[in-house]
DNA sequence: AAAATAAAAGATAAAAAGGTCTTTTAATAA
DNA sequence: TTATTAAAAGACCTTTTTATCTTTTATTTT
């Protein structure tokens, strides 16, 4: 359904909502560690976040990655999106081209309902509110087995 | 969620439910024809789902592929189980290699009961049920674009 | 200004998924 | 028993995804 790309910017930007701020800001190699993904992958889909103003950054020493309050207005599926093109998310789960309530494949009745909720939070919900869900559930965004409750 | 090839593989499973039997087999070419999926890649699917039992065949003229009644009381779980590996049905949406409600991600909750149920189908119906159904609700099982209601 | 730091850019590599083609084998009908 | 038909088997190719490595550029601190 998502790419592991998508995982992975969606989990790395929540962790810099999270964890990041303008004073503070992050480096790839650190939130790679935290979450547990493959640092130049990260490295690459951090450019490509930066580039469509989903994250942003700067070089040098004290440099790295941090969300501004634009940055935090984007939704999870301005990410998808971005990484795995116009709506993945959307695709039938049986492959058809053309699925709805007309023609719909054997398990659409099933899928359907699941899709609008989770596409609805993707859509309606900022990165920023979120991530403060995140945080209050006390999610996990790690990708490791051992994931430790914080 | 589900590789192209199990994809192919429910679909062109359901269908021979609902089109082939012992005194009716069916090439390759005419399945592949019908629900629009590349030929050759459906005939190396099938040497698979033959080989463990899921779906029978016979070679020469008038052979061709069908359900034996033990083949029919298989699941679309088994045929995911087969073609994908065990349960990537069930992997975490965002990729958290141990993601439970203890450690939820942060769409755990959501995608749970998403998973419950399309999951229980799967496995607690046979494939002649499921056809059954498919047939009564006028299901579309045609990749392509242009299926039409029969 | 120089040294250090960290992202940007881009080339490259490895792995997985998806798809095709050719030869062999088995069954059956003529 | 021969010709024909259709699956089985397996080699092979292409594309996409995932991952890595090296060089360049920008920033900042000393």
């Amino acid at each position: 359904m998502l790419s592991r790309a998508s995982k992975y910017a969606i989990l790395s930007t929540l962790y810099l909502a999270e964890h990041a701020s303008k004073e503070k800001k992050m480096s790839v190699k650190a939130i790679a560690n935290s979450i547990n993904v493959p640092s130049p992958f990260l490295a690459k889909l951090f450019q490509q976040l930066v580039k469509c103003n989903i994250i942003s950054s700067t070089k040098g020493p004290n440099g790295g990655f941090y969300l501004t309050i634009e940055n935090e207005n984007k939704t999870v599926c301005d990410i998808i999106e971005e990484i795995d093109g116009t709506n993945k998310l959307d695709d039938c789960f049986l492959g058809l081209a053309k699925c709805d309530g007309n023609n719909p494949c054997p398990v659409h009745f099933i899928v359907e309902p699941f899709k609008k909720k989770i596409f609805g939070k993707f859509r309606d919900q900022t990165i920023k509110e979120f991530a403060n869900e995140v945080e209050a559930q006390g999610s996990v965004l790690f990708l490791s087995g051992l994931a430790v409750k914080k």
